[in-house]
DNA sequence: AGTGACGCCTGGGAGC
DNA sequence: TGCTCCCAGGCGTCAC
């Protein structure tokens, strides 16, 4: 499940890991999780040969690694992706489909994803983003990121205010657990119609989404299984910091209300049942 | 144009 | 024990 802070970790590993390296051989052993580079396989291993590695970069949950060429390694980790940085002659994992070996013939990138949702493509870089990712908002962690522009823009939309901060084209980084942690935090339930929000309470919401994604990038992440590592293969700590995410029964850590779940979007969300009181049919 | 439903995947766990 | 079913859920695509 790896959202801002988990994908900022991996970035982060990235940059101490592959940076400033040149590519010398790619295998793809899946062709799934290069689906997105339509030009195929071959293509997509012909565009990282012989190149250097400038740079790792995050918008989003997307990362992407600017080359000398002008082109962007750029991949999405899904569900369960994962991109590792280890010894070349460390043990396959199984679920392992792409590798990238280097000149210096030190440890090598692996992207390894169960569930293959994620994947890997080689597109134009862009300033400041490749062009295929403009459609992603900046995230609350970007010094650029307009905070009135955003309150402006949910207040204008027609939905519930979890989804819209799900909207990875109104705010990026987010996915469900921090949802649920900042809905929490602002005493929010997910369905409160964006357009009868104050901006006040906007404001509120997205000064905790920002809390909450700062302090989970400051402990690396949250981990809940093997399936979300840094690429040192370090798991987060956050997952001891959730208030209401996975903790159905449990009692609400302000109010001690029990933890509900509910159905939401083909998975669920966690709200504690006095603090997040559901809103008044319109 | 904005909104929401759907499909893509696999492994782990519950239930029988 | 072994089978089936459900769940996790981000995002591109498409219909309304």
């Amino acid at each position: 499940m790896p959202e801002l802070p988990e994908v900022e970790t991996v970035r982060l590993g990235l940059q101490r890991g592959v940076a400033g390296r040149s590519v010398a051989e790619v295998s793809v052993g899946h062709p799934r999780s290069v689906r997105r580079h339509t030009a195929g396989a071959d293509d997509f291993a012909g565009r990282l040969r012989g190149r250097t590695v400038l740079s790792a970069q995050r918008r989003g949950k997307y990362l992407w690694l600017p080359l000398d060429s002008g082109d962007a390694l750029t991949g999405h980790l899904g569900m369960s992706g994962q991109l590792l940085v280890v010894p070349v002659d460390s043990p396959l994992q199984k679920h392992l489909h792409v590798r990238l070996r280097f000149a210096d013939g030190g440890r090598e990138l692996r992207f390894v994803d169960q569930r293959t949702f994620g994947g890997l493509l080689v597109v134009p870089d862009g300033d400041p983003v490749p062009p295929l990712l403009a459609h992603i908002a900046r995230d609350p962690l970007d010094p650029e990121f307009d905070d009135e522009r955003f309150v402006e823009a949910v207040r204008r939309r027609r939905t519930g205010v979890k989804r819209a901060l799900l909207d990875q084209t109104l705010v990026s980084g987010i996915g469900n657990i921090y949802a649920d942690e900042a809905l929490w935090r602002a005493q929010l339930h997910g369905e409160r119609p964006t357009d009868r929000l104050t901006r006040p309470a906007v404001r509120r919401l997205l000064a905790h989404s920002r809390d909450v994604l700062s302090e989970a990038v400051h402990a690396g992440g949250t981990s809940f299984d093997a399936l979300y590592v840094s690429a040192e293969g370090v798991s987060g700590l956050f997952e001891r910091s959730l208030n209401a995410y996975g903790r159905e029964g449990e009692p609400c850590p302000r109010c001690g209300a029990p933890v509900r779940r509910q159905a939401f979007m083909n998975r669920s969300s966690f709200s504690c049942p006095r603090c997040q009181p559901r809103p008044r049919a319109a």
